[in-house]
DNA sequence: CCCCACTACTCAATTTCTTGAGTAATCATA
DNA sequence: TATGATTACTCAAGAAATTGAGTAGTGGGG
């Protein structure tokens, strides 16, 4: 049940489609909740089942009919008792680190390849959220659009995966010129 | 298989018993990757069944027996072929950011508490980290450690956590701020 | 007009991880 | 001398996530 909190947070103050919650958890775009599009359906149907959310078609022209989901008031009931909750300390499980973490077995040139790649992932990652948080700003300074705005939850976890995502960059940047020095 | 490799990393060069990797990757201490005791164990035995790590008694006076394992070439050759296999991209999945995307359901007080509460966490753990990878420079500034140190694996890995930390604790002040000001 | 990309989903098998409960011995402390 | 913490593990059930393969219609480019 980890997914559930996240998409129930997803769907608070807006309606979607599983396909568009796909793009939203989606690997490359999602510095907020990763999930795959299977297992975001086969959530949203026990979200339906347990009437947390409330599923409708939407006929479209030119295109293939979508079924959106909103939150009922039961599950905005729940989105709040899970925010009040004690939090999971997280866990941190990146390939990468291990990889590092295994230089020594490592050929150098090799690591610094995967170190560099990650970078060029992440530059572009940070780029495009960058953009999504310009675009919730609206024009604004982020001080005048923190203290305005409605719900700045988004903006919130983006922060954050833009945090993580400078701090991939650094440490990229900084761990493949070690291991160059050192070569 | 995730674990497998982190496994396999943490035994490159040493020999750890299950419960000292226990240790080592639990929630708590880790900044390197998580794991149960229970997953350990289980993914131990099955290294072990796959010959990519021995394990051997060791007779203990004044307290129980243990089995450490170490590497066998297979498993560090397993290990170097991971680290040039191409790296998936991380997935982000930490309650604390879903909680502060769904801030508009909550109740603003009890999602500062929450912030709070993992900012003193990872406070701790930063210090504790700290501790650790001025152990592993032993004196030395860190630009010679990294230049002159046989197997810099751990360090890099350490510090890439010790990031991850910092940037927690400095959104969970940003995001608290925030919060605080609007209320 | 054919092929590819995109929208919008589904099914099934398997692996991975979590949760919860135990066992059993030793050591320090109150 | 009982109590709890630490070391060192095991078993089993179930939830969550991954992997891989499919279906089916529409729009646009060559």
């Amino acid at each position: 049940m980890a997914l559930r909190h996240a998409l129930l947070a997803a769907l608070l103050d807006r309606e979607l489609s599983g396909y568009q919650l796909t793009k939203l958890f989606d690997l490359a775009a999602s510095s907020f909740w990763h999930a795959s599009s299977q297992q975001l359906y086969a959530e949203l149907a026990k979200l339906e089942a347990d009437g947390l959310l409330t599923g409708h078609e939407v006929v479209q022209h030119g295109r293939p009919n979508k079924r959106v989901f909103a939150l009922t008031d039961n599950g905005r009931d729940e989105l709040a008792r899970f925010t009040a909750a004690p939090t999971k300390p997280i866990s941190i499980r990146d390939d990468l680190i291990v990889k590092a973490y295994a230089e020594h077995a490592a050929d150098p040139s090799v690591l610094i390849k995967q170190l560099e790649d990650r970078l060029a992932q992440s530059r572009a990652k940070d780029e495009f959220l960058q953009s999504q948080l310009a675009r919730l700003r609206d024009g604004k300074s982020e001080e005048e659009y923190l203290a305005s705005a409605e719900n700045i939850g988004p903006y919130l976890a983006g922060t954050r995966g833009r945090m993580y995502l400078r701090d991939e960059i650094d440490w990229c940047e900084w761990a493949s010129g070690v291991l160059r020095n050192r070569s």
